[in-house]
DNA sequence: ATTTTTTTCTAATGGTAGTTAGACGTTTGG
DNA sequence: CCAAACGTCTAACTACCATTAGAAAAAAAT
């Protein structure tokens, strides 16, 4: 990796911290830049815009979600039964977010207010990431682990909610991720409620 | 209502749509103004400075759904059980959100980027409002209808997740607030999964 | 009708932000 | 050691933006 690489990945890195804390139109370039370290100027040399600087964040955080995902769902052993499948998703979507993901936090906090060419361009990516969970429910669904009348669509946004919010108060460091996870885990499947069925 | 009332309200109004959409840093008090048909200078009138309508409208966004919740919930029969008085509170929440609510949607998209001397001033209205939660809640548990193994303030995030994150995917007219919260709370109480607990 | 008060506007101010030009240093390959 | 390529900086430019001053218009009070 030459000094340029990572002199670029620097950037990228500080930009996504930025980014995540005060939103697109709340950081100034001149933040970036003297978080990480240089001059607003230099930052030109390895970036066109603001705005590109800003797109990149952005997708990197939704392929590391994506890619730490599929990673940690490929990791089970054959074995592994569709509830195991979506609760290691869970967690590896989950300590994304918590633990390693200034870019995937980027992205999930911004990605409302993002000028509408962009979020067009990311439109195909985060489909696919959808699609993605979306097989992992129904073949749940299909291999009788989930009930036939619940709304995968719709639960899946009430999922990707529950998991999203926690950047709003997860506090670093008193929870982890796998905690969390396996708990949300559990009240999805079970349910909170006492009565039979 | 004198007409410097309704003028008032109208720059409130339009203030919480563009908030909104576009966040604190990325709405012009411009934008405000023409939205809502008059000068920028006009504004400063009525509002000491952008910060300090924003901080209005955010406020006001809190006691709207506090407000719909509370109401929705009390008017209830009395022998409405809990199930029934929980589904209330999130469809009142949830069609505050989603049919009348730019005040509230503009609070919950942009609380994690406001400068931190607002958040401190709305820090105990939250807590009330968190405090309302968590009791519907105990509430439910301690009579029996929730599982005493359910961390009950986790699963109040879950919640609150699932709720405000359909901000960023309801498209109008598709669904109604209602269907929504049926399908959550369902959902909730009595999990995805099939087998026998 | 005239004065007083309230409301809105135009025009200016001061500051800031994104971006560019081009000089200056630094690295690298011959 | 030299030269070409690379990277960073200072200084400016331009545009924009929140805010203010103060004149003008509209409404209310006398």
């Amino acid at each position: 990796m030459s000094k340029s690489d990572r002199t670029r990945q620097r950037i990228l890195d500080t930009a996504a911290q930025e980014f995540r804390k005060r939103g697109y139109a709340g950081t100034k370039v001149n933040d970036i830049a003297f978080a990480a370290d240089m001059r607003a100027a230099s930052i030109y040399y390895y970036f066109e815009s603001k705005e590109q600087l800003f797109e990149q964040v952005l997708e990197i955080g939704l392929r590391l979600a994506f890619d730490a995902v599929r990673k940690a769902v490929e990791a089970l052993p054959e074995s592994a039964g569709h509830r195991e499948r979506i609760n290691a998703a869970i967690e590896a979507h989950l300590s994304m977010l918590l633990e390693y993901g200034d870019y995937s936090s980027a992205n999930i906090r911004n990605f409302g207010q993002t000028p509408e060419d962009i979020q067009e361009r990311q439109m195909e990516l985060r489909h696919t990431y959808g699609e993605y969970w979306r097989k992992l429910l129904t073949d749940a669904q299909e291999d009788g682990q989930v009930r036939t009348d619940v709304d995968l669509s719709l639960f899946r946004m009430f999922l990707f909610g529950a998991m999203n919010w926690s950047l709003e108060w997860v506090k670093p460091g008193k929870m982890s991720a796998a905690d969390i996870a396996q708990q949300l885990s559990q009240t999805l499947f079970d349910g909170i409620g006492t009565h039979a069925r």
